[in-house]
This record gives C-alpha cells, sequence and structure tokens, in this order.
DNA sequence: ACTCGTTTTTGAACACGTTCAGGAGAGGAA
DNA sequence: TTCCTCTCCTGAACGTGTTCAAAAACGAGT
C-alpha cells in the first residue's frame, strides 16, 4: 500500500523538523549547520534538502508547529469564559507561554520574514496553513464569546484580530524586559481597547467607519502576493 | 610619510566599497561573491576582508554614502525655497532619487537591519556617522525655514523628522508601483500633515502634548542599544 | 517471483563566506 | 645603510549551505 510509505515518509520530514528545532532552540539557527540536523534527525544531508528546498524552509514547519500548539493551548482559556476580553487575552498569553522556547530565535526569524517576497512571511502564499489555523482560532475566540459585532465587520474580524496578534508579536520580537513584562503590559492595555471596539462598532455613529473597514483590508490584500 | 600610506589605505577601502555596490546593483547581494567584489577591486580576498569584518559589513558603507549624496543631492531644493513644506518634500524626494538605484537591494538590508542588535541596525552605533548626518539634514530643513516651531521640541524635531523619513523608507522598501508612485504620494498627503503640526505645535492647547515628545523619544532611545 | 516506474535516500562534490599564517612594503631610529 | 615595527596585503585552507548522479527501497502490474 502507497500509505504505508507516505506515512515513512511524513516520519521523517516531522524528524528532521523536530531536530531542527530542538538543535535552533539549543545553539541557535547560525550555529546549527544541516549536517548536524540531518545526523540528529538519522538521515542524510541530502535527504533533508529533498524535503525542505532550504536551512530557511525548515522555519516554514515551525510556523505550522507554532500555530498547532498555540490552538491546543488555547484550548483551555476559551472554555473558560464567554467574555471577549478574557476570551482574546487568554489566547494571546497562550501564544506566549508557547513561542516562549524560540523568543531567542524570533528576531533572526522575524528579519528573514521581513524580506519582501519572502516566504516566510506571514502573508505569503507559503503561509497560508498556520495563518489559516490562527485565523479560525480567532473566530473561535469571537463566536464563542457573548459579545455581538456589526455586520459589516463580522466576517473579517477574525483576520483583523490575527493582525492585532501580528503586530504584539512585532513587540514581541523586540521584547527584551525579564518575563516579557513589557509585552504582557501591551496585552493588558490594548485588549480592552480592542474588546471596546468590538461592542462599539455597532453603534449607529460607528457604522460608516466599520464599512471601510473592509474595504481597507482588500486594498491591503492587493498589495501582497498572497495567494489566499 | 605615514599620510601617504594612510591615503592609500582610504583609497583601497573606498575601491572596495565601490566595486561592492556597482556589483550589488548589477546582480543583487546573494549573487555577488565577496571574490567578484576582491577580483573587481583588485585586491585579494583576505584584504577585503582585512577593511571589512563581513561582507554584511560592506553594506555599511552604502549607508555612508547614502548619505553623503542625500544631503548633496537636497541642497538644490534646500536653496530654492524657505518654506517648510516644499524644503521637506524637496529632501525627501532627493533621496528618493539617490536610493532609486539600490530598491532592489533594499529589501534585503532592511531585512538585515530589522534583526535586533544588528549593526547595520539605523539606531546602532556603528550607524552613527550616517545617521548623524541625515538628522543634520533635517536640522537644515528646520532652521533654513521660515517656520518657528514650539521651544519644547525644537530640539528633537530634526530627530523626529528623520524617524518620519525613517517612516517613508520602510514604505518605500515594500513599494512595488511603477515609478515608486504610491510612495510619492504618500510623501505628497503627509509632508504638510507634519508641517502643520510643527506649525501648531506653539499653540497654547497642544504645549501639553509638546511637553511630552522629549520624554516619549527619551523611552524610545533607553530601549534600543544605540550609543550616541 | 520478476520487472518497471516512482519515491526516498545517500554521500561526494561544489561554491561561497570567512580565517589565518605569513609576506611585502613603508616609515622611523640607529 | 641597516634594522625594527607597524600597516597593508596575499592566497591557500576550512566550514557550511546546497546540488546531483546514482543507489536503494517500495508498490503495482504481470
Amino acid at each position: 500500500m502507497a500509505k504505508l510509505q507516505a506515512a515513512k515518509a511524513q516520519r521523517t520530514r516531522e524528524l528532521i523538523v523536530e531536530s531542527a528545532l530542538a538543535l535552533f532552540r539549543e545553539r541557535g539557527y547560525e550555529r546549527t549547520t544541516m549536517r548536524a540536523i540531518a545526523e540528529t534527525a538519522g538521515v542524510s544531508v541530502g535527504n533533508a534538502y529533498y524535503y525542505f528546498g532550504s536551512k530557511e524552509e525548515l522555519v516554514q514547519g515551525f510556523y505550522d508547529q507554532l500555530a498547532g500548539d498555540h490552538v491546543a493551548a488555547a484550548a483551555a482559556p476559551l472554555a473558560a469564559s464567554t467574555d471577549l476580553a478574557e476570551r482574546l487575552r487568554g489566547t494571546l498569553l497562550a501564544w506566549l507561554a508557547v513561542a516562549e522556547p524560540y523568543h531567542a530565535l524570533a528576531g533572526r526569524f522575524f528579519a528573514a520574514a521581513a524580506q519582501p517576497g519572502n516566504p516566510l512571511s506571514p502573508f505569503s502564499a507559503e503561509s497560508h496553513a498556520p495563518r489559516e489555523a490562527e485565523v479560525a482560532l480567532y473566530r473561535e475566540v469571537i463566536e464563542g464569546s457573548s459579545v455581538r459585532v456589526a455586520e459589516e465587520v463580522r466576517a473579517d474580524l477574525p483576520e483583523l484580530l490575527w493582525l492585532y496578534h501580528l503586530g504584539i508579536v512585532l513587540f514581541w520580537v523586540y521584547d527584551t524586559s525579564a518575563d516579557l513584562r513589557r509585552t504582557r503590559a501591551l496585552i493588558d492595555r490594548t485588549v480592552p481597547m480592542v474588546e471596546r471596539l468590538c461592542r462599539l462598532s455597532r453603534l449607529r455613529l460607528l457604522r460608516p467607519l466599520a464599512r471601510q473597514v473592509p474595504q481597507l483590508l482588500a486594498e491591503l490584500r492587493d498589495q501582497d502576493p498572497r495567494t489566499s
């Protein structure tokens, strides 16, 4: 059966990503060699390149894993409350916990992602899967809450929250404060603002503004070459 | 005389930077090898490494040259008007013209600079010289204008304008529109806003806000490891 | 069981950034 | 001139990311 072979290939692939991430965490990105990754995974260098086009492409595997871990870690806070602010805060803090071991690597990864057209960009076609996972998570954050948002923004709100999440991540990348105090402060300060914005979106006064949101998003989407 | 030797060394140094930049423009950063740079400059690879610690350090030379060219190119518009908006616009457009040949490289350079702690960051100690040249240029933009700004921000305004300049540059890096139409539009749209802010800074009503500016700048300065 | 095409794996080879032990040359002191 | 020292320069060698031709493993059809 072809199933068995495919499963073994999948396992090899995972083994390589796992080895890479472990070594990255241990020694950092630059000081981890492809030879070391291959050896740790018990495969040849060439085999690693069969699955991943480059060393940087291994980071894509990191994104996938991180998104998965985030969804799993957010389950507890999401089960605990229907208050939008609490759900949002819990989800962001869950990400912080999950990403913590990679904080030292984040600068290197972010720098690569910052390059226009780089596949590691969270907006790239290559990042489609983890991006959709995150957006779906934020959809869950909203839909499981007691807040009702304006019709005009409902469809786009999950994506907007994900962009907000990206903003927090950007701050986190540069945050060298002990125990990420400054990032936590940013979350605590901004989550209530976001929640209030969601609530107020239904106010008649703000409807015209709300109506502009999808347009703005559409315009932004035209700028980068993301497929989805 | 030691002067002669030093002059020759300086010339070699320049030769290497010039060769590097020419090749970077021609083939891009990655596809330019240190061997090619050395050969074009007529020196050995080791000699290039005598002057520059790494390939990336050559980019520092690019910053220096760019800042110098920018100051030179801004002289004409600065001589032509005392209107702050025109002076600012002229200075920004001069930068656009000077930087144009490097637009394709900018993404790569920016990505490196985005890495926390990277010497290529415009805020780093290593970028001190070009940063000061740019800040001085914006001081000239203000002081040669007819606008009088509030006492509270006068000292910091050149640096603030430089930060505004950096914002434009960031946009420019990602701008793929024909003839940089979108960046030009951004300049045209924001220059009047900046000018108005400068004028209004003397309004009694805005003084308390103006007073917070130096504090905010000081706080920001604490965040990054820049020396000056 | 044999064959054939496909997927997976190997490891040597290559190109490039970087290092280093040492050589060449200039300037100053005797 | 001769010697010393310091700056400038050389090119071979090393480590690392990446490629590639060939082998091995696998699955399906006969």
